[in-house]
DNA sequence: AAAAATATGTTGCATTTACAACAATATTAT
DNA sequence: ATAATATTGTTGTAAATGCAACATATTTTT
């Protein structure tokens, strides 16, 4: 006769934890990474700079809410990259309100490009023991995951 | 023609930044949970308190293994659950050395069952579009990826 | 037209976090 | 036996983060 408890369901067994676990640990890695390789961006840095390459003349706050962090600290983020040279901002209107947007310059794109390039090898090598459609699966599986969570979520950004 | 950066490969279009951002989600949905709720624990204090009633008698280092935090969070998280009268710690050997194991106590495990039955329809709602195989899928991949990940990674707790 | 609400960005602060240094003890090397 | 190394936990500190408050400007409400 089985005891109540051996049929418990843990959180720490749920996709949830999983999730944050399994991305807990890749973070340290490209950290460690990007220490390794002498970058002299954080992986904050990095993400924010190649959205901003992919969405040319985006506003801080839009820009916010791509990458997932405050106004606050997107701003910090983009001083950082201002100072460094990666970026140009400007003072734009958006709705008729002024807005600071934003450009990539000469310097980002091969700042990105050389990044993409020294990483790339390194983050498909972790993936190799997993079936590429497996990959695929998960990536396409978890995007629909985050879209029903950005329904729930409550923003304030 | 194609422009060559019409196919170029972003980072944030990978599955790694993909994770880090339905993680990102994830974590602030279950915290705005746990305020709306009123449960007097940080989820990270949830998922230590969980890992502790698994692991009866598991010590402070190995505990930190587990929950991917460093001695100094480890302890400190504990020093919490303990104030609380969640957990209890006590000195014993482990290889003829002095550790400090602990284990839950009957207010923890109240805790615990109580914090499960008020999360559990929650979470399982945010889901409910997604086919159950494929949430299956998803957390064994990702089981299996964060074992490479953990060969991978310069651990150092 | 005046007041209230909204949008955008910045500043300040309190919390979290990681990392290094330390203390105490045990094991291994010389 | 003594010195060097390793294990475990704690303390201190600097960086990252989120949140609230503020400043400015625009829109909406009354």
């Amino acid at each position: 006769m089985k005891a109540k408890s051996d049929c418990k369901v843990h959180y720490t067994d749920s996709i949830y934890y999983e999730l944050e676990q399994t991305s807990r640990l890749m973070k340290k890695i490209t950290a460690q990474l990007f220490t390794k390789l002498e970058i002299d961006l954080t992986m904050d840095e990095y993400a924010a700079l190649d959205t901003v390459s992919i969405n040319a003349g985006i506003c801080q706050r839009d820009l916010a809410k791509f990458i997932l962090k405050d106004r606050a600290n997107t701003g910090r983020i983009l001083d950082s990259l201002e100072q460094k040279g990666f970026i140009t901002r400007f003072i734009d209107t958006k709705n008729n309100r002024l807005v600071k947007k934003m450009g990539i310059t000469e310097n980002g794109l091969k700042e990105l490009d050389m990044i993409d390039a020294k990483i790339e090898r390194y983050l498909k090598s972790l993936t190799r023991t997993i079936d590429p459609k497996d990959v695929d699966r998960v990536q396409d599986t978890l995007k629909s995951f985050r879209i029903e969570l950005e329904k729930v979520v409550e923003i304030n950004i």
